[in-house]
RNA sequence: CCGAGGGUGGCAGAGUGGUCAAUUGCAACAGACUGUAAAUCUGUCGGGCUUGUCCCUACGGGGGUUCGAAUCCCUCUCCUCGGA
């Protein structure tokens, strides 16, 4: 499949949150829990990242809110100073299928584990994420899975609507009455809130989607419901069919992507921002990216068509044929793992199962994210 | 020397007459992973091909009983424990 490249379409805008200001693109280290899995914020930070994504349930479920509460605030909780955006749960309506039902008033969710009932409605969401002190929150909406029938899409397109419409009421309710001031004065003192575009592969409902939200009005605009099972090709047609309605200088997000090939074709097709559990989970499950000789070109002002071969490659770094490997992972990368260690040393690592093989398969495969955001 | 218990696939360890090419775990090998139920999951793991209710080799070595043995008997050998 070919990828393109074009510099020119590239939008480069900033986004102001009480807590910095973000120059996009930009890509989000995803810290679901309050943490980007076996890093400290410092080390986050250093890898170039601008801002992390906490997400509402899970942070709900733990530590709670009274925790939060106590340690005046996720940022503080975690030590990490950026901005955060916090997703709204509503990709759990999706991954968590079986263990919820949905209705109109919100959705119920049973706890894996434990079975224990959560019940999140649109305000709860918004609720929780302003106690968590986010400075993007995300409007509860509904995911639907690939594949569903155009009619179940219609459905949470329009739950998703009216979700949306409830959360922009109850996050300008309470925006009027509390204001924290531990800011900057340059920064804005309120969160921004985003809302997302759901409608499946069907052009006309992402459109439609799209305009519905656009009207009840956003500080920025996500496009949800991508790359859940559905065919790569969709990407392309789902960008088109919703970027053309969003208005220029509002950021756009493209939640939950990518591969690196999507993510450069979907900033050379104006979004703005990403998150994906890709470079950290495949970091923590051995898989490493390396960069390929047209890396280098990205960023400079050649527009030309790749396939993603020729942009990087990934090894298993478990794999025999890494175990007395002595060069870096990647010769062109300056992470803390390539600059200090071996190929063969993060195979044994690996093989012994040391967690500082996940650290540093996490800080490589994010700097590889990090730097290709950056280039572009 | 005597007594007792044991030797099963790379390792650990089930199986004690047929449904056993042999449970399971580890290791090994391959693959997956997209708003994190994920430091996780899946597959392969004696050999062969005509891929089959197929053939060959295999439960320490040899011999025997039986229609049939990893499983029962004899013998050799090695290991562990106890006693001289």
């Amino acid at each position: 499949m070919l990828y393109s490249y074009d510099p020119s379409l590239i939008r480069h805008l900033q986004l102001s949150t009480p807590h910095g200001v973000l120059q996009t693109p930009f890509f989000m280290p995803i810290a679901t829990r309050g943490v980007v899995k076996g890093l400290v914020g410092e080390e986050i930070k250093n890898l170039g990242a601008q801002i992390v994504l906490g997400n509402t349930y899970h942070l709900w479920l733990k530590p709670g809110l009274e925790v939060i509460k106590g340690t005046k605030g996720l940022h503080n909780f975690m030590n990490w100073s950026g901005p955060i955006l916090t997703d709204s749960g509503g990709f759990q309506v999706f991954s968590l299928g079986k263990f919820r039902q949905i209705s109109d008033k919100g959705v119920v969710f049973s706890e894996p584990a434990s079975g224990q009932k959560y019940f999140l409605t649109p305000q709860k969401s918004i609720e929780i994420q302003l106690k968590l002190g986010s400075d993007i929150i995300m409007v509860l909406d509904e995911c639907p899975p690939w594949p569903s029938s155009k009619k179940d899409v219609i459905t949470a397109v329009k739950r998703t609507t009216k979700w949306a419409e409830i959360c922009r009421k109850y996050f300008d309710n309470k925006m009027s009455v509390v204001v924290e001031t531990p800011y900057r004065a340059s920064l804005p003192r309120r969160p921004l809130l985003f809302g997302i575009i759901q409608g499946g592969v069907h052009s006309d409902l992402r459109q439609k989607s799209a305009e519905e939200l656009l009207r009840i009005g956003f500080d920025g605009y996500a496009i949800g419901g991508v790359a859940v099972g559905e065919p790569r090709k969709y990407l392309n047609k789902v960008l088109k069919a919703t970027l053309p309605t969003l208005p220029i200088e509002k950021p756009r997000y493209l939640m939950g992507l990518g591969r690196p090939e999507e993510i450069i074709t979907a900033v050379c097709s104006g979004i703005d921002m990403f998150d994906c559990v890709i470079p950290t989970r495949e970091g923590r499950h051995g898989r490493l990216f390396i960069r390929e000789k047209k890396y280098a070109w990205l960023g400079k002002k050649k527009k030309f068509d790749f396939r993603s071969k020729e942009i990087y490659s990934a090894i298993n770094i478990g794999r025999e044929e890494y175990k007395k490997d002595f060069r870096p992972v990647d010769p062109h990368c300056d992470c803390y793992l390539c600059q200090n260690f071996s190929r063969a040393y993060l195979h044994h690592l690996f093989k012994i199962g040391d967690t500082l093989a996940l650290r540093l398969a996490s800080i490589h495969n994010l700097k590889f994210y990090l730097d290709l955001i950056k280039s572009l």
